[in-house]
DNA sequence: TCTATGATCGTA
DNA sequence: ACGATCATAGAG
């Protein structure tokens, strides 16, 4: 496909175009519906990480009994309070954690969770990282299908809190003259108990790098 | 302090 | 279907 001289110029990963803080500066229902097909990237060392979007939940602030920020703010949750374009991680169930997107304006503590990619650059470390300690490598499909894999594939833990999604550790991107999805498979949030009712997952229906 | 629970995952 | 495994939050 050709590119187009006056759009957007491609940035130092290649063909693709950091998402612009006013990406998440909007409600994470919409910031949610548009993640699916997008791109997460990890600069780790000299190792990239890149994955496409295939999974994603939208959590609300207050007026969502799922969200983490339901009952106001507390220490763990307080980068959900900031303005929209940081990552949100929280240790979760003893072992696992978990990355959302934090959106809206600073006092909005809407975030959307980051479910699943399909794994496309930094493969070999994202193996290591999830091997069970018998260094087999692991069918492509379960490095980062599920919130728990996908983080522990990106070495994405307590220390990546709150870091800035416009600088250059995490960021989510745009592939230079690629059209959205045509369709966007929607469903109700995975593994919570109230808030049941809502069909706020997103996610791409035709690929096999969704969780389960 | 003490206790219940969890935006999960791998194995059985 | 179940156990692992522990930070967090809310109660006492």
């Amino acid at each position: 496909m050709k590119r187009d001289s006056t759009g957007p110029q491609p940035d130092a990963s290649g063909h693709f175009t950091k998402l612009p803080r006013s990406f998440y500066i909007r409600s994470s229902l919409a910031v949610a519906r548009d993640l699916p097909g997008l791109y997460l990237f990890r600069k780790s060392g000299k190792t990239l990480f890149a994955g496409r979007i295939v999974e994603v939940e939208a959590y609300r602030g207050t007026n969502d009994p799922a969200s983490h920020a339901y009952r106001g703010m507390t220490p763990r949750n307080e980068v959900m309070f900031g303005e929209g374009g940081r990552l949100y991680v929280y240790f979760t169930y003893g072992m696992h954690y978990c990355c959302n997107v934090v959106t809206g304006a600073k006092g909005d503590a809407g975030a959307v969770l980051i479910r699943a990619v399909e794994p496309l650059a930094g493969i070999r470390a994202m193996n290591r990282r999830r091997s069970a300690g018998d260094g087999r490598n692991r069918d492509r499909r379960e490095l980062c299908s599920g919130p728990g894999k996908l983080c522990q594939a990106f070495g994405i833990g307590r220390r990546e809190n709150g870091i800035d999604l416009c600088g250059g550790t995490i960021w989510l991107a745009r592939k230079g003259g690629e059209n959205p999805p045509r369709r966007i498979g929607r469903s109700r949030r995975i593994g919570i108990s109230s808030g049941r009712k809502h069909l706020w997952r997103f996610f791409l229906p035709d690929t096999p790098f969704v969780s389960r």
